[in-house]
DNA sequence: GTTTGGAGTATTGTCCGACAATACTACGAT
DNA sequence: ATCGTAGTATTGTCGGACAATACTCCAAAC
């Protein structure tokens, strides 16, 4: 379309392709404000003929923003839609970059003995009937049976807690911890059967600190939950100098451990 | 290519494109390790070929993943290598998606209240001659002229500090809290020209409290450093209810703001 | 022997066009 | 006013084409 034509003398040196500036315009407009959350996308035909491009490249374009959580496309819908990455959406890709990187277990561990107490702290300063509600019912949904749910379940305590701190940067900061410990979690309580009362219990503790806005207590007794969980880990055998294994982050629980009792670190396994 | 056949009686629903289950079967064979970091992936018409799809779908699915960071092509060469996110690139993920949710700057600023004390800490407690280096030749660039380039000298502080803790994923966390942070700095500093003397002392405070492994010294002197920025913010009439303006984040230092005295804050401006 | 210079091939970036499946729309029948 | 239906618009996927450029490898030059 429009100008395949003359090479001109000292032809403009193309340092980028065209999807990419295709992209990069359509990130722009949706930042800048110019494309509001929540309108729609014209048709990708359309978009090509105003943007002086061919529909597949509209199209790699379009790829591009969807798996940065840019655009999504409602329910059954056709047309693309403007919308603002989700938390999961953001948190999963940071999840995944650790796991590359090879995060240990103890910098993961590390980085929830940084946030989460000031989380319960700023939780008790600044509860409200509703949140304190939400916190409640969790800590309510006694830990079931299966492995994964529990772990689930602890991370979905610390997900109500930041909701009640109403910090939803601390709530994106701290999402990603959420997901890598989800796993060791699930190996943890397998291996020490005993955790999930003691997690239960620190929960309650914390839940109670929070309800009655004792700040400094709740900060404690995070405190002292999240250190928990590192005696928890030497106790089941997990090396803390072992990357993080990001196997089934996500909540969906879909499969779990072939057998109950089997840890899968993912180099050495645990020492007797 | 090769069935698009007959629709027999009970067709399976096709829950999911092709570009996205692709794109899912790459980002595995990625994270499950099949593919290692470093290794060049097959040409798209051979990927094509191998998977069953047509190159313009292996194409939309390779912008996918490029996006992700988990795809990169070396400079000038053509074939794609697997590689991680790097911390840039994920970051900035996370600062667009806190700015396009209109996190405050409150928000940013506490969670840096939470999250750098710490990292001075674990700086102090676990420093080595390497990244004191690094952190001294920071301090040592007194803050320049520029605002920007000032608030950019802030932010590679906090970059070192976080790197001499040795703790990758505080590294990660915090590096969208100071991308978002540097445009604040910015009109910060145009506002409140001591500020640059105050940020340069602290930082020298620090500074010496990790260089002698004194981990309590280190994070009071934080504490106190990042609570300063707030009374900075105040003074500078920034409305800390305002959500952040993400504006310039990226480090690469392009443009600067017209004028320097000119804070853009998104809506209001600030008050008198 | 090592460097230089190409010739030829492989690969990407971009385009064109096509077609089935499906969401959306408008209109007419009930 | 509701419902069904025909027609249109849009996406997902494919086939193929072609220019620009990176890569390969061999032969010529120093």
């Amino acid at each position: 379309m429009s100008a395949p034509a003359a090479p001109r003398p000292f032809a403009k040196l193309k340092l980028e392709p065209a999807y990419r500036k295709v992209a990069a315009a359509l990130t722009e407009s949706i930042t800048s404000g110019a494309l509001r959350v929540g309108e729609r996308l014209p048709s990708e035909t359309e978009l090509g003929l105003r943007m002086g491009v061919h529909r597949s490249t509209v199209r790699e374009a379009l790829r591009e923003l969807e798996s940065a959580g840019l655009l999504r496309r409602e329910r059954g819908s056709k047309l693309m839609m403007v919308s603002r990455p989700d938390r999961d959406t953001v948190a999963s890709g940071v999840t995944r970059a650790l796991t590359l990187h090879e995060a240990t277990v103890a910098e993961v561990w590390e980085a929830l003995t940084v946030i989460e107490p000031m989380v319960a702290e700023f939780a008790a300063r600044r509860r409200d009937p509703k949140s304190l509600a939400a916190l409640t019912a969790i800590v309510a949904a006694a830990a079931p049976q299966d492995d994964a749910l529990a772990a689930a379940q602890a991370a979905e305590f610390f997900r109500a807690l930041a909701a009640a701190a109403g910090n939803r940067v601390l709530s994106m900061s701290h999402e990603p911890l959420l997901q890598l410990m989800a796993s060791s979690l699930n190996t943890l309580m397998a291996v020490v059967p005993q955790a999930r009362s003691r997690i239960a219990a620190a929960q309650r503790r914390i839940l109670e600190a929070v309800e009655r806005g004792d700040a400094a207590a709740a900060r404690e007794w995070c405190g002292k939950h999240v250190r928990d969980y590192r005696r928890g880990f030497e106790v089941a055998g997990i090396d803390l100098a072992l990357p993080i294994s990001s196997g089934s982050a996500r909540p969906s629980g879909r499969r779990r451990a072939p057998t109950a009792a089997a840890p899968r670190a993912s180099r050495r396994s645990h020492r007797p």
